[in-house]
This record gives C-alpha cells, sequence and structure tokens, in this order.
DNA sequence: GTTGTTGTCTGCCCCGGGACAGGGTGCAGA
DNA sequence: TCTGCACCCTGTCCCGGGGCAGACAACAAC
C-alpha cells in the first residue's frame, strides 16, 4: 500500500509499544525494523511488523518476559504448539499464585484498618531456613516461665561474664536463648534451658551448667515482635502454621531473644521462635 | 548484652534481608549501619537497629517503595498517623486494582485454554487516545458494506495516484480509511465514506470526491486482528465498551486498514476501530 | 528552495534488588 | 601465634522499560 516505510513514532501509536521499549526489541533481536537507515540510523518498520508488534503488546500484557516472548513468537511460527501451552500454562499459575499472595496482603491490610497500630505488631510469616550447629553453655530450671527464665539468664551471665572466663577471651557469639523441652505446654513446672553461645574456653564453676553443641539444621522460625506477654499467642501461630504443613519437631523448641529487654521498650522487644523440623520427611504426605 | 556489633551476614540471617539489599538501604540512608570500619568498609549492626530492619522487611512484603518506607518509618517516630494512613490507603486501593487486573487475564488464559488458536484473535482492550488532525481525500457511496468499500477503495487509488498527483509529489501519509455517516447498523444500504490521508497539492477529478480536513481528538480504539468478516463482532466488543463507561460518539466511526489484504493473510488483517468521544463529557455522571 | 516544526537518534540515570567476579579480612581452633 | 575458612568489600551486568538531555533529520507548507 506505498506505505511500508513506518518510523518508530507511527509504529508506536499504531502498536501502542513505547518508542524505547521498540528500541529494545531492536537490541534484543524481538522485532528488528526491516530498515535502518545506516546514515542517521533511523528506524523503519513494515505493515507486516505491525502484527508482530501488536502480537508482543498483548503478551506483554499478559504479563510473559521478553525471553518468553520470543520463544513463544518462534515456537508459533515453527507452529510447536507444545512449547506454547506449556508456558501458557506456567503463567496461569504464576498468576494464582500472585493474586492469593496479594489477597493475603490485602486482607492483612484491611484487618488492621488502623494503621499505625499495626506497626507495633508483627505480621512475619514464619520461614524455613537453616542454622549453623553452635556451641553454647545452658543450664536448666523447672518452674514458671518467667520466673524461671529470669532466674538462669541471671546465673548464666554470671558465669560467662566471670573475671576468669572474660581473661581468658571467652566471648559470646551470638543471642541469647531458652530451650525448651517438654512435648506440651505445662503451666507451673516447665522444664526450661536457657543457654547463650560462646566461642573459647570457658571454665565452669556452676554444676548445673552444661557445655555442649546445639545441632543445626532446617527450623521453622518466626520473628515476634511486642512484649514477652504475647509470646505464647506466636507460639500458637507458628504452631498452627506447622500443622497446616504437617511439619514434624525434631527437637526442642527454641526462642532467642534479638534484643535486650534493658535497652528498648517492650514494645520493640523482638524474639524468634524456632522449631526445628525435618524438612524431607514432612507428615505422611510426599 | 555484649552484642551490639552485628556484622551484615548475621544481621542479614535474623531480619531476612538480603545483605545486598542492606547494602543499598545504607547507600540510600534508609538503614545506616551504627559502626563503619573505616579502614575496611566493613557494617556493622547494633541490636536496637534489628527492630528497623524487620520494620522494612514487613512494609517490603507488603509490596511499599523504598520512598514510601522512609516516609512511613520517619511518620512512625514523628508519631504522624495521617500520613501512615494514607500510604497504606493507597496500597490497598493499589493491591485491589492490581488483584482484578490479574484475574482478568487468568480469566483470559482460562476461557481460551487452546493456547495456540488464541494467537490468531486479538485479546486487546480498547483505549482511549488522541488523534492528530489530518487532510484526507474521501469519496462516500451507498450499499452493502463489502462491495461499496472494495469500490470506493479502487476508486481512491486510482485518483490518489493519477500521474498527475505523483508528478506534483502528492504522498499518502497513512493507512487507508473508512468512516460510517450511519447512526446505527444498515444492512444493504449503509452511507460508508473511504478516505486516504495525504500531503502536497493534489488534483481531483472525480466530482464526488472531496477534499477536507478530519478533526483529531479523543477516540475510543481497538486493535482487531483477523478476516473482516469478524469485523463486526468487534465493533460489538468496542460499543459494549463505551456502553459500559458512558462515553458518548462525537462523531462518525472509523475503521483503519493498518495492513494489506494483498501481502498478509486473512487471519493476519490488522483493523483499528476508532470512535471519537469527548473525554470530558461522559453521559450523565461525573 | 527555505524554514520551522516535529520526529528521531544516542546516551545516561532511575527502580529494587539477584548474581557473579576478584581481592581483602575476621575469627576460632590448634 | 598461626592458619584456613568463612566472611565482607567494591564493582559490574541484568531485568523492562520511563524520563530527560543535546544534537541531528525529515517533512509540510510557503
Amino acid at each position: 500500500m506505498a506505505y511500508d516505510r513506518i518510523p518508530i513514532g507511527r509504529f508506536s501509536l499504531i502498536t501502542r509499544l513505547s518508542p524505547k521499549a521498540l528500541r529494545l526489541y531492536d537490541e534484543r533481536g524481538l522485532l528488528v525494523p526491516a530498515t535502518k537507515d545506516i546514515a542517521t540510523g533511523y528506524r523503519y518498520y513494515t505493515g507486516t511488523q505491525i502484527a508482530t508488534g501488536v502480537s508482543i503488546k498483548e503478551l506483554c500484557a499478559l504479563g510473559f518476559s521478553l525471553a518468553e516472548i520470543e520463544t513463544i513468537l518462534v515456537a508459533k511460527d515453527t507452529g510447536d504448539r507444545q512449547t506454547v501451552q506449556q508456558l501458557f500454562c506456567k503463567r496461569r499459575t504464576l498468576i494464582r499464585s500472585e493474586v492469593r499472595r496479594l489477597q493475603q496482603i490485602e486482607a492483612l491490610l484491611s484487618e488492621t484498618g488502623a494503621s499505625l497500630e499495626m506497626m507495633y505488631m508483627s505480621f512475619n510469616e514464619p520461614v524455613v531456613k537453616e542454622t549453623a550447629p553452635q556451641r553454647i553453655l545452658g543450664k536448666r530450671g523447672v518452674g514458671m516461665y518467667a520466673d524461671c527464665i529470669a532466674r538462669l539468664m541471671k546465673d548464666l551471665c554470671g558465669q560467662i561474664f566471670s573475671e576468669t572466663n572474660m581473661r581468658n577471651g571467652v566471648k559470646v557469639t551470638g543471642p541469647f536463648m531458652s530451650i525448651y523441652h517438654d512435648q506440651e505446654y505445662r503451666e507451673t513446672d516447665a522444664t526450661v534451658e536457657c543457654a547463650a553461645p560462646f566461642s573459647g574456653k570457658i571454665t565452669v564453676s556452676d554444676p548445673e551448667m552444661e557445655v555442649r553443641t546445639l545441632p543445626g539444621g532446617t527450623c521453622l522460625s518466626l520473628i515476634y515482635k511486642g512484649p514477652y506477654s504475647g509470646l505464647h499467642g506466636a507460639w500458637c501461630r507458628i504452631g498452627a502454621y506447622a500443622e497446616e504443613r504437617e511439619f514434624l519437631a525434631t527437637g526442642p523448641h527454641r526462642e532467642i531473644y534479638l534484643n535486650d529487654p534493658d535497652t528498648v521498650t517492650e514494645n520493640e522487644l523482638l524474639t524468634e521462635l524456632q522449631i526445628p523440623i525435618d524438612i524431607r520427611a514432612r507428615g505422611k504426605i510426599s
């Protein structure tokens, strides 16, 4: 139609691809203009390229990456419908999970409508992660959680920061923690161990204290923000999460105190909850 | 707790922000490590910074941009809850529209399960865009669409590519088009005008032809891919779209033939449908 | 043919990190 | 104190374009 030297701007208006994008596609070899003036560098497209451009625009709108679009266009020319179908399936799956994710976020934003207040609670999801083995100094006790932990922590500090140990270069290599040795929740007679990871040659005078290596491995982890009184709720959350996914605990639960109750306010306290799990054997399924 | 020189790796494990991200936040001033070894460049964080890090991680997970996160953190310190609330609202709105968009795409992908076939149909949405005024040579006729257009196009080509006009440097400056002057669909006695945009001093011998300036302005536009027999369906689609949004047509509908039936197959034919509208006055509302 | 308005060119910085290279460090155990 | 490993540093390229600057090119009207 005497109309096959379409400059980039007009081509852009027709296909609704921006000139910037068109230059990118040229560079990437996705849609190379039929003619390129060597002297001026001007790009000229032909009428038949409009169809390709429109296809690219559509595939873009469907959310495919440039690499995928290239694959699809080639497959379409080859008549290879399996590849195309596969990519479309994959895309659909991705979109579905993305929608689910966004809807969860939206639910979160809606339910805590009061914005500022929500900054004081945590909406972390539990996460599966790896931990390294570490040498710890620990002491066990039985009693009510709060009392027990306070007492044990005091003993632990006294021991680990003793003059002898300071002199020998013993160092605390991480945050303090509690380890819960009970299988279930106990109100008044919980068996709790408080521990501190350290390095160096330690001297222990308290016969109730034990030096051992805490095994590493996979665990489910949740960071809780807020006063220690809210820890129970957080344990419920992570427990429910593990239940849903049929994760089985392979060791005692741990609470790691990420910051210091003496230096931050109660609302800013951070505690990490860990449940050691075996990712390979997930309950009955798979 | 003798534990306030946390290197980046450990800080990363605690907050679940990648070291790369942490370096970026340092650079951007969002979360600057408390200490930085001048000699080695090593970054060291303190226990109190963990809370900030966790907050950033949470806000990231909610989809806020770094700039927004910075604003929120500052507003939180200031106690400025209005700004926070506003940002949360905005985010919620954005997420909602994103979900809607993705669900539409998903519906599209699902309903045309057969993948390869769908490549031959177009799933463009109608779009509002601006058009420039252009000088055209047009000729009207009455009859059945297909016949009428074929006849008029032939006349138009003969006239515009006449020897005289070629000699005078008359040029076609865009694709040919049809303009529908009826208010409604007419089977057998439609009033159709075929036209071509041109530049230069034109000589017209056919008394039925008219040179005039087609006004530019806002229009609703849809690109249709496929044989001309499917145009009716495409007009229905764009019509329904305009109806829904209460757009009122301010001029005759136009069909623009983007490529040439002589050079591409029927399935690759591209036609742009345009309905001139007045964006400022949308039906009764707003 | 001239002139002024568009259009187009290249090149650079931006988002929010992920991945990798090559080289310098810290620290724990011996 | 030494040694080895794991850590950390800076710098670069990548995604998929948007936006801007400065300079050159094309074209329509006169």
